[in-house]
DNA sequence: GGAAGGCGTA
């Protein structure tokens, strides 16, 4: 071999003697022949000195890192013993294989080998199959076929080992056919890593028929078609399958009862997760952290966290997925402070558990303390995915927080999050529940495979934005493009024809869900129905759709009629809707306080006086009406009355102004719907400290000229609310949106999107 | 003549 040919880092003459110290072989064999004993006085009978090759292989087999390796790499060379090819397939697995390996030595090395054998091409394809270079192990493959080398048994194994999903998919299927061409179809080490692709390309089946081609002796069969089955979320067929291999008697290993438990955690299957637990003891398993976790995650699942925290204390090793299984089991059952205990005192925190604690305040409608808890993880310096993108968005889209959402969507753009359907369609809700419509169109433009949710989700985004009729189009276009309708797409249908009076076009649709989409019209379409004739002022048919229902109607749907009872002013049929409420929700502050406005708008002041009493004597109290701002990323929220804003002075000037500019333009304050029992200079002042008066005048003094102010209110907007911001818009030429219970106000120039119909 | 395949958490 020319020196030429040897990498430079190699210093082939000057192997240090420390060096030589430590590894004490070779050091020996110095010193045995270099001592003074004469080498005339060993006799060959008591000692035969190793061979050279004997030694070096020694070595090999004790190398612990590149350098050492380098090292005995030149030895071979000067020795000429590279030329071994026993001695070559030795360096190439160490590089390809050892944990401090290194797959650039190791193709120099396997460069210089002039006829590589089956076995050093295999090495060389299980050493980018381990640092997950399957495209490089492809190529060797190759090169293989290309050097008129045949592939063995262990080929396939080592070169279909671990591919992701997109090598599985360009590869896999042509890589099968060349298993069965050299005739390693009925291996079974190369069966069960072809199930495996299979299961990554979701093609389930063709792995399924494998399997059934297989002598099913292997436990390894069976798990890595659990294992596909988990993929694929089909949950079920490995329960089922795991009740043949049961049948069957043959012995799981303990990688048969992670997959196992994880499908009964999915399924909340207590009674096979408990008999697989029973397995474990039964079969004196070792007591491994993996299995452990799956077990408490899998009794976490089905809400048995006496079990969980009794598996969880008598671990040896914890790791950061037994703490996260416990913290989400907690939040399963809704005990989110416990859980959020439980989170403090993790010892390391990974994005998946600040994310399932994101979750969980979300899950119970904790927006703000999810907001906290993201930005505590930010300064924690841990990069959130695509599901913590998910989360904080939607708490964005409740809190109509659209500054910290549009910044979420900004650091997706930048740090290249995956920008997946559930994220876009997240966008979408986001967007549209902050009001702000366009940018949720560009975004559902953008989604290239949108699903039922994204369509949905501008459906229902158009429909309570006040753009009934493109919400109906959109509606359209999305059965034209053969995607399937359910029942909450319905609801976002129904809600458009509300939201902009189309009576007729609702009883349409509302007819169509059975006849068309074999959708059973639930409780929730029943209300929208009420709603839809009840707004129309067609008070007496929405009664009639009540009586007619086929399930008992809920308090939602009585609220309904009451809501519309309102509007039109019938304090009979408000009256008998209420009854109904109260027998259902006794506590329902909100129906009271309908009940005074209707009382009030209808000026039977008795009634009135009376309904008040009755709130006393049962201690109701009315839902405080809350307003929320969101500036410069943070939320302000402010009650009726509120002073305890730091700003509290100046917002209070401001609304003085406020009300004399608009007074100027003719405004009076309508009272209206104040049921309080107070002269009409108080109630003027009632109304005039009303919550989304404060933050108006709040948004009035922090932002720049001709920005949009955007307020999100937790009740139905008053009438006098109402017209203060169509005047706001008008006078100050601004923008006002403001989201209610229900639906958006979008003021603009004196008028708002609902047409004043809410 | 030497070497091998499967796993869990939002």
């Amino acid at each position: 071999m020319p020196l030429s040919s040897i990498p430079s880092n190699i210093r082939i003459l000057q192997i240090p003697l420390n060096f030589l110290k430590q590894n004490s072989l070779i050091f020996t064999q110095i010193k045995m022949f270099t001592s003074s004993t004469s080498l005339a006085s060993i006799s060959p009978a008591h000692f035969t000195p190793p061979s050279q090759q004997t030694l070096l292989v020694t070595h090999l087999e004790t190398c612990k890192s590149m350098d050492h390796l380098k090292q005995i790499h030149s030895q071979t060379i000067k020795t000429g013993l590279f030329t071994n090819p026993s001695v070559q397939n030795k360096l190439i697995a160490f590089c390809c294989t050892h944990e401090n390996g290194n797959m650039d030595y190791a193709c120099q090395v396997f460069d210089k080998i002039p006829q590589p054998t089956v076995f050093a091409w295999n090495t060389m394809i299980k050493g980018y199959s381990r640092i997950d270079l399957h495209r490089n192990g492809v190529l060797m493959y190759l090169d293989m076929l290309n050097s008129d080398v045949k592939p063995d048994h262990y080929t396939f194994p080592f070169l279909l080992k671990g591919f992701s999903r997109d090598v599985a998919l360009k590869f896999g299927k042509e890589l099968h056919c060349h298993v069965v061409k050299f005739g390693f179809g009925s291996n079974v080490f190369v069966q069960n890593a072809l199930i495996n692709v299979y299961s990554l390309c979701g093609e389930i089946d063709v792995a399924q028929g494998i399997f059934d081609m297989s002598c099913k002796e292997d436990a390894v069969t069976w798990n890595a078609m659990f294992s596909g089955y988990n993929r694929m979320k089909r949950y079920e067929d490995t329960r089922k399958l795991f009740g043949e291999m049961e049948l069957k008697g043959l012995l799981s290993t303990s990688v048969t009862f992670v997959l196992v438990l994880s499908a009964c955690a999915k399924l909340k299957d207590l009674d096979v997760g408990k008999r697989v637990h029973r397995y474990v003891k039964e079969c004196n398993i070792e007591p491994n952290l993996i299995l452990e976790n799956a077990l408490i995650d899998m009794y976490a699942a089905c809400g048995e966290m006496d079990v969980a925290l009794e598996i969880f204390g008598m671990m040896k090793n914890r790791d950061v997925i037994s703490w996260t299984g416990i913290v989400s089991g907690f939040l399963n059952r809704g005990q989110v402070d416990l859980a959020r205990e439980f989170f403090d005192d993790m010892p390391i925190k990974d994005y998946v558990s600040w994310t399932a604690m994101i979750d969980g305040y979300l899950r119970v409608n904790r927006f703000k303390e999810a907001l906290t808890l993201f930005r505590e993880m930010q300064t924690s310096n841990i990069r959130p995915d695509e599901f913590t993108m998910v989360s904080i968005l939607s708490a964005c889209a409740h809190l109509g927080a659209l500054e910290l959402g549009e910044w979420i969507k900004t650091y997706i753009d930048k740090y290249k999050v995956k920008n997946d359907t559930f994220v876009g369609n997240a966008l979408i809700d986001m967007y549209c529940k902050c009001g702000n419509v366009e940018k949720a169109r560009s975004i559902f433009r953008e989604i290239l495979r949108k699903d039922k949710f994204t369509w949905t989700a501008m459906i229902v985004g158009l429909a309570i934005n006040g753009h009934g009729q493109e919400a109906l189009d959109m509606f359209s276009e999305m059965l034209r493009a053969s995607i399937t309708p359910d029942e909450v797409t319905y609801v976002g249908v129904l809600c458009a024809c509300t939201h902009t009076g189309m009576v007729d076009e609702g009883r349409k649709y509302f007819s169509g869900m059975t006849s068309q989409h074999s959708i059973e019209p639930n409780v929730t379409h029943y209300g929208c129905m009420v709603d839809l004739l009840g707004r129309a002022g067609r008070l007496k048919e929405a009664l009639e759709v009540i009586k007619n229902m086929p399930m008992k109607p809920n308090s939602i749907v009585w609220g309904a009629l009451l809501g519309a009872c309102r509007v039109h002013k019938d304090a009979e049929m408000a009256e008998m809707a209420v009854k109904q409420i109260l027998e259902l929700d006794p506590d329902n502050g909100a129906v009271y306080v309908l009940l005074c406005n209707i009382y009030a708008a209808c000026n039977r002041l008795d009634n009135l006086r009376e309904v008040r009493q009755l709130m006393l004597d049962r201690g109701i109290k009315k839902t405080p009406g809350c307003s929320l701002i969101e500036m410069n990323g943070v939320v302000h929220e402010f009650v009726a009355g509120d002073q305890s804003h730091p700003e509290t002075g100046e917002i209070y000037l401001k609304l003085e102004k406020m009300t004399s500019d608009l007074k100027f333009v003719g405004y009076l304050p309508d009272t209206s719907e104040v049921f309080l029992d107070i002269g009409e200079e108080e109630k003027e002042s009632a109304v005039y400290r009303h919550s989304e008066k404060l933050a108006m005048a709040f948004g009035l003094i922090n932002s720049e000229p001709g920005a949009t102010i955007r307020i999100v209110k937790n009740l139905r907007m008053c009438v006098d609310c109402h017209r203060v911001a169509k005047l706001v818009s008008k006078v100050y030429d601004r923008e006002v949106i403001v989201r209610d219970k229900t639906r958006f106000h979008h003021f603009r120039d004196g008028s708002c999107s609902c047409k004043d119909y809410w």
